[in-house]
DNA sequence: AAGTGGTCTAGACCACTCG
DNA sequence: GAGTGGTCTAGACCACTTC
């Protein structure tokens, strides 16, 4: 359950907020009145806002009360790694079908991502997704060996394969890292996805990784242009998006690798 | 400069990492041990490892010792709402000219992204941004009238508009809200850009406001395939990044609007 | 069973904002 | 100058991981 005092008190003020009790641009509640309105110490309230202030819903300054900055809720870490479950969430009815699925040895991109050694084996798959009838996603997935046999075992159209194989083998990702950008749709892309090659692509690559930082999966995902896009809070407190520079850039503008 | 003892324990564990004395992958001391280390208490060691967790630096989970997860530091957040400061850092040769300042009323997107009434009169902006000499970058954006005073005055080869207009009229962005997606090149897109009409760019729009919570502009970012990308970290305790219907979809899977 | 991180308390001082 | 958030301390108990 929600069994924390803190989070107790940030669902409360979320709440709050949500029914614009505290309106967007509005000023919270001092800390010391929290804290006496809920019975708790300043340190447990702090860390209620805390919460908030870093879900991008409220800010602050020293010396002046925590404002509003939006109203809408997030979604949790399991709506972005997961596009089933995001759809889901959303009323949509989604269907996914692996095209294919090959044990081959890693590319070099996939085992510095991997943390394999080059030429290792990894199961690559390649699965399309719809959303509501219409194919909008197509996922390119190398997935690191000891992951790869709770893989080969699923359905060709199992919908969710992060739900499956956290069931059946208890392999759950707790950390995730995205790369956004665009692309030209490819031959195979266009074909898969009902549109013309060349045309614009927003491009998601992930790395997924367990509790103990142990890699799963890295995935290349590329929506139809106007099918999705992604959304990012950030403040002079906390920055969560990068920029970086993409292979068609000045030599000066390169960034190194992330092995 | 750093003051605080926790900022100052951060660095140093980021130091650490980035040396490679805490591997990727390895654990950290307890925070007892860093406690001790230190001469501080548990709780600003909290702070400085929770600093860490929130840049995807490293991972913890109740019970076991916390893990590194990547050895590179993150950008601050004036790299990511400055493409000026961003290129500069990584040693670009960047140029910016506005091809046009026009007063005109607000469009329904920019008038509800900025919180004024429809049809207010708000400053629009058409902007090419060069790395290196290289058209990268197509950007327009809408400044409220508060703002538009001191964007008015500018050259039209002003370089950095946030940092002129900081240092001009006091006006610091705090807080950020940024979309991401994918479109197709249109005719002025692909005239200043160089690039094919219909070839693919990297969106980013956003909207930056005071600490106070004023909201100060909303741009809309063009950049060519290839020449940019974003990267985000997520994990179970903290997901920054979230996915949104496009125009595209489905009636039953639109989002709500911000206002 | 020992170690570790997650939560919580009660109090303190300082830097900053605001009227 | 009063109020507020930012930082820091010293202790406590619990849930979980590890051995």
């Amino acid at each position: 359950m929600g069994s924390s005092r803190y989070l107790e008190i940030a669902e409360a003020l979320r709440q709050s907020i949500l029914r614009g009790e505290y309106p967007v641009g509005g000023r919270l509640p001092s800390e010391s009145d929290l804290a006496a309105r809920w019975s708790a110490s300043r340190g447990t309230v702090r860390q209620a806002v805390g919460l908030l202030a870093s879900e991008g819903l409220i800010g602050s300054r020293q010396g002046a009360r925590r404002v509003v900055l939006r109203q809408e809720r997030r979604h949790s870490f399991q709506q972005l790694n997961s596009f089933a479950q995001w759809a889901q969430a959303m009323g949509c009815e989604v269907s996914s079908l692996m095209l294919s699925r090959t044990t081959r040895p890693a590319t070099d991109e996939e085992a510095s991502r991997l943390g394999v050694a080059p030429g290792s084996e990894v199961l690559y798959v390649l699965r399309l997704r719809r959303l509501d009838g219409d194919p909008v996603l197509v996922e390119r997935t190398a997935y690191t060996d000891w992951v790869a046999p709770a893989v080969r075992e699923l359905p060709d159209d199992c919908v969710s394969i992060m739900n499956s194989i956290a069931s059946s083998a208890g392999i759950v990702a707790h950390y995730g890292e995205h790369l956004l950008d665009a692309v030209a749709a490819g031959s195979e892309d266009a074909r898969l996805l009902s549109v013309r090659r060349g045309s614009p692509l927003l491009r998601q690559r992930y790395l997924t990784y367990t509790a103990a930082g142990r890699p799963i999966e890295w995935t290349d995902d590329r929506y139809r242009a106007g099918s999705v896009a992604f959304s990012v809070s950030n403040s002079a407190a906390a920055t969560p998006l990068e920029r970086h520079a993409g292979p068609d850039m000045p030599a000066a503008a390169q960034q190194p690798g992330r092995g």
